[in-house]
RNA sequence: GGCGCGGUAGCCAAGUGGUAAGGCAGAGGUCUGCAAAACCUUUAUUCGUCGGUUCGACUCCGAUCCGCGCCUCCA
């Protein structure tokens, strides 16, 4: 079956192409950068990561928008707190921001755009709002209209026409002519940064950015929107209602929201303590791969209980097939090759593909790598593993880390150089030949010290970096 | 109240009409100077509960209990 996604729109599974040729165009919510990212939201963008990954796996191209929403209220009170621009303030949480989703390997996309760099075709939206009837002004803020908007709730499935203005109490204290309307401008407020603009001196509403930045860079009409499931309403909402307002045209094509995680089967707050960033995990001993591992294990729509156990599971998985690896590379195999073996991979490899095809099933993919795993290991057991056997393990170890990128161990600082390492285990081996275990055992024991692990094979020693 | 998701072994979790994947943890074993790695065996007669449909249900239908999300900002 060929490449498939839930579509939120439809509710459904339905097979994905691009509308024109092979590029996709995608468009992703980014972070708002007025703190350090969250272990939550990096769930959502590790699941574009696989997305995207997967996406090129299967030939496309990706066309990809990710906007960094850096003119907003909470944004607005830190930096007043801070004592810094909004632009001052911002910039260090961006850059934070890059230099998680390096560590977890994900990769960037082709567009990287901030809301304040499009203050000026955000504004020229909303006079395209307002000549098609879509806004009114309350005092000084422009609203969009929703009952202009017949349409609206068809991503959330809800039905809206019941709520009437008034009906809940006005947090902006603005006055809306309906309770569901929402703002596009925000008039300007004393202490609050504006732009001076033709439909008045103000700031934008942050709906309005993401139909703005996704349009100017991808088209009219997506192939692909992405995000947390909370945003489905109403922020997506909100956005299809502006950007089919102005082209009349279908604004996404697929709807793609990732699931939550919660910590210990708990909500994550702050106020319970489970709030964790990945630089509080980096901090307790948890490599980057790691926490990208047990991030992408389960699928992006079920909700995933982040727990230290799972964080300790995920390490040892990891290790595990990197132990593989280092077999495949380091073990000494009989000449030839083993045919039924071959067909075992090319099997594997197609239930990989299958899984990741099936609405990117990372579980049964994993499931499917750990299961060839388990019967080559044991066909090397066997002496039934052969040189060509090797290199086609490895093609497939490749692909399957090409998606789920976790083999490499992010590079440690310190610690000693291969060369040492290897003049090292010769002395052990020295040591061991003259039967002085002890002197051996003590070679170990101060290479593990360093975190290089040795290991004793039928074929010779090799070694492995923690 | 409305919309939606989920309850599968100690933990994480796949499967969604044909008789329970995978990972981690645990127990026993093989190999090894000892380790490590690897492998083997073992761990759910059962998939929240109760009914129904069916030759057959974890999978479909109904009821029910429990947990969670959204409905105002939120990945």
């Amino acid at each position: 079956m060929a490449l498939r996604f839930y579509n939120t729109l439809t509710q459904q599974v339905e097979p994905f192409a691009p509308l024109s040729g092979n590029v996709v165009r995608m468009y992703t919510c980014g972070p708002t950068v007025y703190n350090y990212v969250h272990i939550g939201n990096l769930r959502t963008f590790t699941f574009q990561d696989i997305l995207r990954r997967w996406l090129q796996a299967r030939g496309y191209q990706l066309d990809h928008v990710m906007n960094i929403t850096d003119i907003e209220d909470k944004i607005i009170r830190h930096a007043a707190a801070a004592h810094q621009t909004i632009y001052e303030y911002t910039a260090k949480y961006a850059e934070a921001f890059l230099e998680d989703t390096d560590k977890l390997r994900l990769q960037r996309p082709e567009h990287l755009v901030k809301a304040t760099d499009h203050v000026n075709e955000m504004v020229e939206a909303i006079q395209k709002l307002e000549q098609r009837g879509f806004t009114y002004l309350s005092d000084g803020s422009v609203y969009y209209r929703i009952s202009k908007f017949p349409e609206y709730g068809k991503l959330s499935h809800n039905d809206f026409s019941g709520i009437r203005a008034g009906a809940r109490v006005d947090v902006d204290e603005y006055d809306k002519a309906d309770a569901r309307d929402f703002v596009l401008w925000k008039a300007k407020k004393d202490d609050e940064p504006s732009w001076q603009t033709p439909i008045g001196d103000g700031r934008p509403g942050w709906h309005i950015e993401c139909s703005v930045m996704a349009m100017k860079y991808l088209g009219e009409t997506l192939d692909i929107h992405t995000g947390g499931v909370d945003l489905t309403f109403p922020h997506h909402e909100n956005e299809i209602a502006q950007s089919e307002a102005i082209t009349g045209k279908p604004f996404a094509r697929f709807w793609l929201h990732a699931e939550h995680l919660s910590i210990e089967a708990q909500k994550m707050s702050k106020s319970l303590g489970n709030f964790y960033t990945l630089r509080d995990l980096i901090g307790m001993g948890y490599p980057p791969e790691v926490v990208r591992y047990l991030l992408e294990s389960v699928p992006y729509r079920k909700k995933l209980n982040f727990t230290m156990d799972g964080l300790k599971a995920a390490a040892t998985s990891i290790e595990r097939l990197r132990n593989y690896k280092l077999r495949l590379e380091t073990d000494k195999f009989p000449a030839g090759t083993n045919d039924n073996l071959i067909e075992r991979t090319q099997k594997a490899t197609q239930a990989f593909d299958e899984a990741l095809d099936d609405d990117l099933n990372t579980a049964e993919a994993l499931a499917a790598v750990f299961e060839y795993t388990r019967d080559t290991n044991t066909a090397m057991d066997a002496g039934e593993f052969l040189t060509g056997n090797a290199i086609s393990a490895l093609e497939f170890l490749q692909h399957f880390d090409s998606i789920f990128d976790v083999l490499k161990p992010t590079a440690q600082t310190g610690g000693v150089n291969d060369e040492e390492v290897e003049a090292e285990i010769a002395k052990r081996d020295a040591a061991k030949k003259s039967r002085d275990f002890k002197m051996a055992d003590q070679i170990r024991a101060q290479l593990a010290e360093k975190g290089v692990i040795i290991e004793d094979t039928k074929q010779g020693v090799r070694w492995k970096r923690q």
